[in-house]
DNA sequence: ATATTTTTTTAGACCAGTCTAAACTTTTAT
DNA sequence: ATAAAAGTTTAGACTGGTCTAAAAAAATAT
Protein backbone atom coordinates (compact mmCIF):
# COMPACT_ATOMS: atom_id res chain seq x y z
CA UNK A 1 0.00 0.00 0.00
CA UNK A 2 1.15 3.31 -0.94
CA UNK A 3 1.75 6.37 1.48
CA UNK A 4 -0.17 9.06 1.26
CA UNK A 5 2.87 10.70 -0.01
CA UNK A 6 4.21 8.55 -2.40
CA UNK A 7 0.06 8.77 -4.09
CA UNK A 8 0.50 12.68 -4.93
CA UNK A 9 4.25 11.77 -6.64
CA UNK A 10 2.95 9.32 -8.45
CA UNK A 11 0.41 11.44 -9.71
CA UNK A 12 2.39 14.20 -10.48
CA UNK A 13 4.67 12.45 -12.00
CA UNK A 14 2.35 11.16 -14.46
CA UNK A 15 0.64 14.28 -15.17
CA UNK A 16 4.02 15.73 -16.04
CA UNK A 17 4.61 12.93 -18.48
CA UNK A 18 1.50 13.58 -20.10
CA UNK A 19 -0.28 10.76 -19.45
CA UNK A 20 2.55 8.39 -18.54
CA UNK A 21 4.41 8.28 -21.87
CA UNK A 22 7.13 11.27 -21.76
CA UNK A 23 10.24 11.52 -19.20
CA UNK A 24 10.23 13.61 -16.28
CA UNK A 25 13.21 15.78 -14.53
CA UNK A 26 13.68 15.99 -11.27
CA UNK A 27 13.17 19.97 -11.05
CA UNK A 28 9.75 19.52 -12.58
CA UNK A 29 8.79 17.51 -10.20
CA UNK A 30 10.40 19.87 -7.34
CA UNK A 31 7.87 22.32 -8.96
CA UNK A 32 5.03 20.68 -9.34
CA UNK A 33 4.89 19.74 -5.46
CA UNK A 34 6.52 22.74 -4.05
CA UNK A 35 9.46 20.19 -2.57
CA UNK A 36 12.97 20.77 -3.15
CA UNK A 37 15.02 18.37 -5.75
CA UNK A 38 17.16 16.60 -3.24
CA UNK A 39 13.75 15.66 -1.80
CA UNK A 40 12.43 14.52 -4.65
CA UNK A 41 15.24 12.34 -5.92
CA UNK A 42 14.89 10.44 -2.76
CA UNK A 43 11.31 9.77 -3.22
CA UNK A 44 12.51 8.49 -6.67
CA UNK A 45 14.50 5.79 -5.78
CA UNK A 46 11.80 4.55 -3.52
CA UNK A 47 9.14 4.89 -6.19
CA UNK A 48 11.63 2.71 -8.68
CA UNK A 49 12.05 0.23 -5.92
CA UNK A 50 8.80 -0.26 -5.97
CA UNK A 51 8.66 -0.85 -9.77
CA UNK A 52 6.09 2.20 -10.51
CA UNK A 53 8.81 4.45 -11.64
CA UNK A 54 12.07 3.31 -14.12
CA UNK A 55 14.81 5.91 -13.08
CA UNK A 56 17.91 6.57 -14.98
CA UNK A 57 20.20 9.11 -12.66
CA UNK A 58 20.21 12.53 -14.33
CA UNK A 59 18.18 11.55 -17.06
CA UNK A 60 14.91 11.94 -15.36
CA UNK A 61 11.96 9.07 -14.82
CA UNK A 62 9.35 7.54 -16.46
CA UNK A 63 6.19 5.16 -15.72
CA UNK A 64 5.81 1.98 -15.68
CA UNK A 65 2.72 -0.21 -16.82
CA UNK A 66 1.95 -0.69 -13.01
CA UNK A 67 2.76 3.32 -12.05
CA UNK A 68 0.29 4.53 -14.69
CA UNK A 69 -2.07 1.79 -13.52
CA UNK A 70 -1.40 3.48 -9.93
CA UNK A 71 -1.70 6.92 -10.58
CA UNK A 72 -5.03 6.40 -12.96
CA UNK A 73 -6.69 4.79 -9.49
CA UNK A 74 -6.09 7.83 -8.09
CA UNK A 75 -6.84 10.21 -10.58
CA UNK A 76 -10.23 8.12 -10.43
CA UNK A 77 -10.72 8.83 -7.20
CA UNK A 78 -9.81 12.57 -7.46
CA UNK A 79 -12.30 13.40 -10.39
CA UNK A 80 -15.15 11.32 -8.57
CA UNK A 81 -15.17 13.34 -5.48
CA UNK A 82 -14.75 16.23 -7.19
CA UNK A 83 -17.99 15.39 -9.48
CA UNK A 84 -19.70 14.59 -6.03
CA UNK A 85 -18.49 17.59 -4.51
CA UNK A 86 -20.17 19.62 -7.52
CA UNK A 87 -23.57 17.45 -8.04
CA UNK A 88 -24.67 17.03 -4.89
CA UNK A 89 -23.46 19.18 -2.19
CA UNK A 90 -23.50 22.45 -4.39
CA UNK A 91 -19.94 23.34 -4.14
CA UNK A 92 -19.10 25.51 -7.21
CA UNK A 93 -16.74 24.14 -9.21
CA UNK A 94 -13.66 26.66 -7.95
CA UNK A 95 -13.83 25.31 -4.80
CA UNK A 96 -13.60 21.48 -5.43
CA UNK A 97 -9.96 20.75 -6.36
CA UNK A 98 -8.31 21.20 -2.83
CA UNK A 99 -10.88 19.00 -1.02
CA UNK A 100 -10.30 16.35 -3.86
CA UNK A 101 -6.69 16.81 -3.35
CA UNK A 102 -7.50 14.95 0.26
CA UNK A 103 -10.10 12.83 -0.30
CA UNK A 104 -8.40 10.99 -3.27
CA UNK A 105 -6.29 9.32 -0.97
CA UNK A 106 -9.49 7.56 0.91
CA UNK A 107 -8.54 3.69 0.97
CA UNK A 108 -11.82 1.85 -0.29
CA UNK A 109 -12.18 0.27 -3.48
CA UNK A 110 -15.39 -0.58 -2.10
CA UNK A 111 -16.15 3.36 -1.68
CA UNK A 112 -15.90 4.51 -4.96
CA UNK A 113 -17.58 1.74 -6.39
CA UNK A 114 -20.44 2.60 -4.44
CA UNK A 115 -19.64 6.60 -5.04
CA UNK A 116 -19.39 5.91 -9.20
CA UNK A 117 -22.93 4.53 -8.90
CA UNK A 118 -24.31 7.11 -6.63
CA UNK A 119 -23.10 9.49 -9.60
CA UNK A 120 -24.69 7.58 -12.17
CA UNK A 121 -21.14 6.20 -13.69
CA UNK A 122 -20.01 10.02 -14.85
CA UNK A 123 -17.75 9.96 -18.07
CA UNK A 124 -16.04 13.90 -16.87
CA UNK A 125 -15.32 15.47 -13.92
CA UNK A 126 -16.79 19.33 -13.42
CA UNK A 127 -13.87 20.88 -15.62
CA UNK A 128 -14.37 18.46 -18.46
CA UNK A 129 -11.33 16.04 -17.55
CA UNK A 130 -12.68 12.03 -18.37
CA UNK A 131 -12.87 9.79 -15.32
CA UNK A 132 -10.42 6.91 -15.93
CA UNK A 133 -13.21 3.63 -15.27
CA UNK A 134 -12.22 1.06 -12.99
CA UNK A 135 -9.66 -0.83 -14.83
CA UNK A 136 -7.77 2.76 -16.04
CA UNK A 137 -9.68 3.03 -19.19
CA UNK A 138 -9.68 6.76 -20.20
CA UNK A 139 -12.44 7.64 -22.54
CA UNK A 140 -10.40 10.38 -24.81
CA UNK A 141 -12.36 13.02 -26.66
CA UNK A 142 -9.60 14.24 -29.20
CA UNK A 143 -8.39 17.67 -27.67
CA UNK A 144 -5.62 20.22 -28.27
CA UNK A 145 -4.51 23.54 -25.78
CA UNK A 146 -6.70 26.40 -27.24
CA UNK A 147 -3.91 28.64 -27.40
CA UNK A 148 -2.13 26.35 -30.08
CA UNK A 149 -5.17 26.23 -32.73
CA UNK A 150 -5.10 28.24 -35.82
CA UNK A 151 -7.07 31.17 -36.99
CA UNK A 152 -10.44 30.09 -37.60
CA UNK A 153 -10.90 27.07 -35.39
CA UNK A 154 -14.46 26.08 -34.52
CA UNK A 155 -15.04 23.42 -32.09
CA UNK A 156 -15.92 23.36 -28.47
CA UNK A 157 -14.52 23.55 -25.14
CA UNK A 158 -13.72 20.11 -23.94
CA UNK A 159 -11.96 20.94 -20.33
CA UNK A 160 -10.19 23.64 -18.54
CA UNK A 161 -7.14 23.01 -16.20
CA UNK A 162 -8.74 23.13 -12.31
CA UNK A 163 -5.52 23.81 -9.95
CA UNK A 164 -6.22 27.43 -9.82
CA UNK A 165 -9.50 28.69 -8.31
CA UNK A 166 -9.25 32.63 -9.62
CA UNK A 167 -8.91 31.01 -13.49
CA UNK A 168 -11.83 29.25 -13.17
CA UNK A 169 -13.95 31.85 -11.25
CA UNK A 170 -12.98 34.01 -14.23
CA UNK A 171 -13.96 31.73 -16.45
CA UNK A 172 -17.27 30.80 -14.95
CA UNK A 173 -17.69 34.48 -15.16
CA UNK A 174 -17.13 35.40 -18.39
CA UNK A 175 -19.04 31.74 -19.21
CA UNK A 176 -16.05 30.24 -21.18
CA UNK A 177 -16.96 26.34 -19.62
CA UNK A 178 -16.49 23.15 -21.21
CA UNK A 179 -19.36 22.08 -23.47
CA UNK A 180 -19.32 25.74 -25.07
CA UNK A 181 -19.16 26.08 -28.73
CA UNK A 182 -15.95 28.69 -29.42
CA UNK A 183 -14.20 30.00 -32.60
CA UNK A 184 -10.57 31.48 -32.58
CA UNK A 185 -11.81 34.71 -34.45
CA UNK A 186 -7.89 36.48 -34.31
CA UNK A 187 -4.34 36.74 -32.87
CA UNK A 188 -2.59 39.80 -31.06
CA UNK A 189 0.62 39.12 -31.79
CA UNK A 190 1.89 41.21 -29.43
CA UNK A 191 0.63 39.82 -26.25
CA UNK A 192 -0.42 36.61 -27.87
CA UNK A 193 -3.62 36.96 -26.65
CA UNK A 194 -7.00 35.59 -28.55
CA UNK A 195 -10.29 37.09 -30.15
CA UNK A 196 -12.68 34.44 -29.59
CA UNK A 197 -16.45 33.84 -29.91
CA UNK A 198 -18.08 31.76 -26.98
CA UNK A 199 -21.74 30.77 -27.87
CA UNK A 200 -21.55 34.03 -30.21
CA UNK A 201 -20.45 36.27 -27.69
CA UNK A 202 -16.82 38.06 -28.60
CA UNK A 203 -14.50 37.45 -25.65
CA UNK A 204 -10.65 38.61 -25.61
CA UNK A 205 -8.20 36.08 -23.75
CA UNK A 206 -4.80 36.73 -22.56
CA UNK A 207 -2.24 33.94 -23.36
CA UNK A 208 -1.83 32.59 -20.08
CA UNK A 209 -5.85 31.95 -20.20
CA UNK A 210 -6.00 30.23 -23.46
CA UNK A 211 -2.92 27.72 -22.12
CA UNK A 212 -5.49 26.38 -19.42
CA UNK A 213 -7.90 25.67 -22.03
CA UNK A 214 -8.39 22.54 -23.72
CA UNK A 215 -10.95 22.17 -27.21
CA UNK A 216 -12.19 19.70 -28.96
CA UNK A 217 -9.79 18.24 -32.49
CA UNK A 218 -12.08 16.48 -35.09
CA UNK A 219 -9.94 13.41 -36.17
CA UNK A 220 -10.14 12.87 -39.97
CA UNK B 1 -3.75 22.45 13.02
CA UNK B 2 -3.94 18.73 14.09
CA UNK B 3 -2.39 15.91 11.96
CA UNK B 4 -3.98 12.92 11.67
CA UNK B 5 -2.15 10.97 14.65
CA UNK B 6 -3.11 14.20 16.62
CA UNK B 7 -6.44 13.93 16.30
CA UNK B 8 -7.14 9.89 16.83
CA UNK B 9 -5.44 10.53 20.22
CA UNK B 10 -7.84 13.20 21.17
CA UNK B 11 -10.66 11.08 20.12
CA UNK B 12 -9.61 8.41 21.56
CA UNK B 13 -9.02 10.16 24.86
CA UNK B 14 -12.08 11.94 24.78
CA UNK B 15 -13.88 8.46 24.29
CA UNK B 16 -12.01 7.13 27.28
CA UNK B 17 -12.63 9.88 29.62
CA UNK B 18 -16.86 9.56 28.66
CA UNK B 19 -17.22 12.99 27.16
CA UNK B 20 -13.97 14.18 28.49
CA UNK B 21 -14.68 14.35 32.30
CA UNK B 22 -12.93 11.31 33.79
CA UNK B 23 -9.04 11.31 33.73
CA UNK B 24 -7.19 8.88 31.76
CA UNK B 25 -4.23 6.48 32.15
CA UNK B 26 -1.73 6.51 29.62
CA UNK B 27 -2.13 2.07 29.57
CA UNK B 28 -5.64 2.38 28.65
CA UNK B 29 -4.54 4.89 25.38
CA UNK B 30 -1.88 2.47 24.53
CA UNK B 31 -4.43 -0.04 24.04
CA UNK B 32 -7.18 1.86 22.31
CA UNK B 33 -4.72 2.96 19.82
CA UNK B 34 -2.77 -0.12 19.53
CA UNK B 35 0.38 1.70 20.54
CA UNK B 36 2.73 1.07 23.40
CA UNK B 37 3.11 3.57 26.56
CA UNK B 38 6.08 4.87 25.33
CA UNK B 39 4.37 6.39 22.29
CA UNK B 40 1.49 7.91 24.51
CA UNK B 41 3.76 9.55 26.59
CA UNK B 42 5.34 11.32 24.12
CA UNK B 43 1.91 12.15 22.26
CA UNK B 44 0.68 13.65 25.77
CA UNK B 45 3.21 15.91 26.25
CA UNK B 46 2.64 17.22 22.61
CA UNK B 47 -1.28 17.50 22.90
CA UNK B 48 -0.62 19.30 26.51
CA UNK B 49 2.04 21.57 25.52
CA UNK B 50 -0.55 22.61 22.89
CA UNK B 51 -3.49 22.77 25.70
CA UNK B 52 -5.60 20.32 24.76
CA UNK B 53 -5.31 18.08 27.66
CA UNK B 54 -3.85 18.51 30.97
CA UNK B 55 -1.51 15.99 32.28
CA UNK B 56 -0.14 15.18 35.88
CA UNK B 57 2.81 13.11 35.43
CA UNK B 58 1.58 9.58 36.81
CA UNK B 59 -1.63 10.25 37.46
CA UNK B 60 -2.93 10.34 33.81
CA UNK B 61 -4.32 13.01 31.87
CA UNK B 62 -7.98 15.26 31.37
CA UNK B 63 -9.16 16.93 28.53
CA UNK B 64 -9.54 20.85 28.39
CA UNK B 65 -12.52 23.30 27.01
CA UNK B 66 -10.15 22.98 23.99
CA UNK B 67 -9.87 19.43 24.00
CA UNK B 68 -13.54 18.78 24.04
CA UNK B 69 -13.98 20.83 21.39
CA UNK B 70 -11.72 19.59 19.00
CA UNK B 71 -12.71 16.13 19.57
CA UNK B 72 -16.40 16.65 19.10
CA UNK B 73 -15.35 18.32 16.14
CA UNK B 74 -14.13 15.28 15.37
CA UNK B 75 -16.65 12.74 16.25
CA UNK B 76 -19.19 14.96 14.11
CA UNK B 77 -17.38 14.12 11.01
CA UNK B 78 -17.34 10.66 11.86
CA UNK B 79 -20.80 10.12 12.47
CA UNK B 80 -21.92 12.58 9.64
CA UNK B 81 -20.05 10.15 7.31
CA UNK B 82 -21.05 7.06 8.35
CA UNK B 83 -24.63 8.56 8.07
CA UNK B 84 -23.77 9.44 3.90
CA UNK B 85 -22.21 6.09 3.56
CA UNK B 86 -25.09 3.65 4.69
CA UNK B 87 -27.98 6.51 3.64
CA UNK B 88 -26.26 7.18 0.18
CA UNK B 89 -24.10 4.82 -0.70
CA UNK B 90 -26.37 1.71 0.77
CA UNK B 91 -23.40 0.49 2.79
CA UNK B 92 -24.36 -2.08 5.44
CA UNK B 93 -24.35 -0.65 9.43
CA UNK B 94 -21.24 -2.72 9.57
CA UNK B 95 -19.00 -1.58 6.99
CA UNK B 96 -18.91 1.89 7.35
CA UNK B 97 -16.50 2.74 10.97
CA UNK B 98 -12.80 1.95 9.11
CA UNK B 99 -14.26 4.61 6.27
CA UNK B 100 -15.67 7.23 8.28
CA UNK B 101 -12.29 6.58 10.49
CA UNK B 102 -10.15 8.03 7.54
CA UNK B 103 -12.76 10.46 6.68
CA UNK B 104 -12.85 11.92 9.50
CA UNK B 105 -9.62 13.85 9.01
CA UNK B 106 -10.68 15.72 5.78
CA UNK B 107 -9.62 19.44 6.52
CA UNK B 108 -12.98 21.87 5.22
CA UNK B 109 -15.23 23.17 7.67
CA UNK B 110 -17.41 24.03 4.35
CA UNK B 111 -17.38 20.25 3.36
CA UNK B 112 -19.40 19.15 6.70
CA UNK B 113 -21.44 22.06 6.68
CA UNK B 114 -22.38 21.02 3.23
CA UNK B 115 -22.72 17.46 4.00
CA UNK B 116 -25.12 18.10 7.06
CA UNK B 117 -27.40 19.86 4.94
CA UNK B 118 -27.22 17.09 2.21
CA UNK B 119 -28.45 14.64 4.75
CA UNK B 120 -30.70 16.66 6.04
CA UNK B 121 -29.26 17.80 9.38
CA UNK B 122 -29.66 14.10 10.97
CA UNK B 123 -29.05 14.08 14.83
CA UNK B 124 -27.77 10.12 15.29
CA UNK B 125 -25.56 8.20 13.21
CA UNK B 126 -26.75 4.55 12.01
CA UNK B 127 -25.41 3.49 15.03
CA UNK B 128 -27.60 5.55 16.90
CA UNK B 129 -24.90 7.63 18.45
CA UNK B 130 -25.76 11.16 18.54
CA UNK B 131 -23.79 13.90 16.18
CA UNK B 132 -22.76 16.73 17.51
CA UNK B 133 -23.80 20.34 16.15
CA UNK B 134 -21.48 22.94 14.84
CA UNK B 135 -21.34 24.16 17.85
CA UNK B 136 -20.44 20.73 19.93
CA UNK B 137 -23.29 20.86 21.20
CA UNK B 138 -24.37 17.02 21.55
CA UNK B 139 -28.49 15.88 22.20
CA UNK B 140 -28.33 13.17 24.60
CA UNK B 141 -30.65 10.90 25.38
CA UNK B 142 -30.78 9.34 28.70
CA UNK B 143 -29.59 6.18 28.53
CA UNK B 144 -27.19 3.20 30.17
CA UNK B 145 -25.66 -0.17 29.46
CA UNK B 146 -27.94 -2.88 28.38
CA UNK B 147 -26.06 -5.36 30.91
CA UNK B 148 -26.82 -2.77 33.77
CA UNK B 149 -30.17 -2.70 34.22
CA UNK B 150 -32.67 -4.42 36.82
CA UNK B 151 -34.89 -7.05 35.71
CA UNK B 152 -38.09 -5.98 34.24
CA UNK B 153 -36.67 -2.77 32.52
CA UNK B 154 -38.52 -1.57 30.03
CA UNK B 155 -37.28 1.33 27.20
CA UNK B 156 -35.54 1.08 24.35
CA UNK B 157 -32.50 0.70 22.18
CA UNK B 158 -30.91 3.58 21.71
CA UNK B 159 -26.92 2.67 20.42
CA UNK B 160 -24.86 0.10 19.71
CA UNK B 161 -21.31 0.38 19.94
CA UNK B 162 -19.99 0.45 16.03
CA UNK B 163 -16.25 -0.52 16.34
CA UNK B 164 -16.31 -4.67 15.86
CA UNK B 165 -18.34 -5.53 12.47
CA UNK B 166 -18.89 -8.62 13.26
CA UNK B 167 -20.94 -7.83 16.53
CA UNK B 168 -23.11 -5.58 14.11
CA UNK B 169 -23.67 -8.18 11.78
CA UNK B 170 -25.24 -10.41 14.41
CA UNK B 171 -27.32 -7.78 16.05
CA UNK B 172 -28.47 -6.82 12.63
CA UNK B 173 -29.52 -10.49 12.18
CA UNK B 174 -31.18 -10.83 15.22
CA UNK B 175 -33.48 -7.86 14.75
CA UNK B 176 -31.69 -5.73 17.83
CA UNK B 177 -31.08 -2.41 16.21
CA UNK B 178 -31.52 1.27 17.49
CA UNK B 179 -35.02 1.83 18.20
CA UNK B 180 -36.33 -1.21 18.85
CA UNK B 181 -38.46 -1.70 22.61
CA UNK B 182 -36.57 -3.83 24.28
CA UNK B 183 -37.54 -5.70 27.84
CA UNK B 184 -35.12 -7.77 30.28
CA UNK B 185 -36.86 -10.45 31.15
CA UNK B 186 -34.47 -12.63 32.76
CA UNK B 187 -30.82 -12.31 34.15
CA UNK B 188 -28.83 -16.12 34.19
CA UNK B 189 -26.26 -16.19 37.27
CA UNK B 190 -23.94 -18.63 35.44
CA UNK B 191 -22.62 -16.49 32.84
CA UNK B 192 -24.67 -13.29 33.32
CA UNK B 193 -26.47 -13.75 29.77
CA UNK B 194 -29.46 -12.17 29.72
CA UNK B 195 -33.23 -13.34 28.49
CA UNK B 196 -34.81 -9.93 26.62
CA UNK B 197 -37.47 -9.33 24.70
CA UNK B 198 -36.77 -7.28 21.39
CA UNK B 199 -40.21 -6.17 19.63
CA UNK B 200 -41.90 -9.00 21.10
CA UNK B 201 -39.54 -11.91 19.84
CA UNK B 202 -37.77 -13.67 22.50
CA UNK B 203 -33.77 -13.54 22.74
CA UNK B 204 -31.01 -14.26 24.37
CA UNK B 205 -27.50 -12.54 24.68
CA UNK B 206 -24.56 -13.28 26.02
CA UNK B 207 -22.83 -10.99 28.46
CA UNK B 208 -19.91 -9.25 26.15
CA UNK B 209 -22.89 -8.64 23.57
CA UNK B 210 -25.35 -6.50 26.02
CA UNK B 211 -22.31 -4.80 27.91
CA UNK B 212 -22.47 -3.43 23.84
CA UNK B 213 -25.97 -2.23 23.93
CA UNK B 214 -27.12 1.47 25.18
CA UNK B 215 -30.76 1.75 26.26
CA UNK B 216 -32.68 4.36 27.02
CA UNK B 217 -33.64 5.31 30.68
CA UNK B 218 -36.84 7.71 31.90
CA UNK B 219 -35.08 10.61 33.81
CA UNK B 220 -38.09 11.06 36.35
C1' DA C 1 7.10 -0.89 57.16
C1' DT C 2 9.24 -3.22 53.60
C1' DA C 3 9.36 -5.86 49.52
C1' DT C 4 7.22 -7.01 45.28
C1' DT C 5 4.48 -6.04 41.33
C1' DT C 6 2.48 -2.87 38.14
C1' DT C 7 2.45 1.33 35.71
C1' DT C 8 4.69 5.18 33.74
C1' DT C 9 8.50 7.76 32.12
C1' DT C 10 13.08 8.34 30.08
C1' DA C 11 16.88 7.21 27.03
C1' DG C 12 18.26 5.97 22.79
C1' DA C 13 17.31 4.08 18.32
C1' DC C 14 14.77 3.80 13.87
C1' DC C 15 11.82 5.07 9.67
C1' DA C 16 9.47 8.37 6.46
C1' DG C 17 9.87 12.60 4.64
C1' DT C 18 11.96 16.98 4.44
C1' DC C 19 15.81 20.47 4.15
C1' DT C 20 20.64 22.87 3.19
C1' DA C 21 25.14 22.66 1.55
C1' DA C 22 28.51 20.40 -1.01
C1' DA C 23 29.88 17.29 -4.76
C1' DC C 24 29.15 15.60 -9.11
C1' DT C 25 27.17 15.34 -14.20
C1' DT C 26 25.43 17.29 -18.10
C1' DT C 27 24.53 21.16 -20.95
C1' DT C 28 25.61 25.56 -22.87
C1' DA C 29 28.63 29.30 -24.09
C1' DT C 30 32.83 31.00 -25.72
C1' DA D 1 38.29 22.41 -26.30
C1' DT D 2 37.64 24.52 -22.17
C1' DA D 3 35.14 27.18 -18.88
C1' DA D 4 30.89 28.52 -16.87
C1' DA D 5 26.20 27.53 -15.80
C1' DA D 6 22.44 24.60 -14.83
C1' DG D 7 20.61 20.46 -13.09
C1' DT D 8 21.06 16.36 -10.11
C1' DT D 9 22.68 13.57 -6.48
C1' DT D 10 24.88 12.77 -1.99
C1' DA D 11 25.90 13.75 2.82
C1' DG D 12 24.28 14.99 6.93
C1' DA D 13 20.82 17.05 9.86
C1' DC D 14 16.02 17.68 11.53
C1' DT D 15 10.88 16.59 12.75
C1' DG D 16 6.99 13.52 13.82
C1' DG D 17 5.87 9.26 15.15
C1' DT D 18 7.13 4.81 16.58
C1' DC D 19 9.67 1.14 19.27
C1' DT D 20 12.62 -1.56 23.05
C1' DA D 21 15.01 -1.61 27.24
C1' DA D 22 16.09 0.48 31.45
C1' DA D 23 14.96 3.60 35.27
C1' DA D 24 11.63 5.62 38.32
C1' DA D 25 7.30 6.07 40.73
C1' DA D 26 2.95 4.26 42.56
C1' DA D 27 0.10 0.57 44.06
C1' DT D 28 -0.25 -3.77 46.36
C1' DA D 29 1.01 -7.62 49.32
C1' DT D 30 3.10 -9.41 53.25
MN1 LIG E 1 -8.81 18.54 -9.51
MN1 LIG F 1 -3.48 14.59 -3.01
MN1 LIG G 1 -17.85 4.77 13.95
MN1 LIG H 1 -9.37 8.25 12.47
Amino acid sequence: MLSYTEENYLKAIYHLAQGGTKAVLTNEIAEMLNTKAASVTDMIKKLSGKNFISYEKYYGVKMTRQGKSEALSIIRKHRLWETFLVQKLQFNWDEVHDIAEQLEHIQSPLLIEKLDAFLNYPKADPHGEPIPDRNGKVQVQAHGCLHEQTLGYKGCIVAVKDSDATLLKYLNKIGATPGKKIELLNKEAYDESLEVLVENKKLSLSKPVAQNILVSLTTR
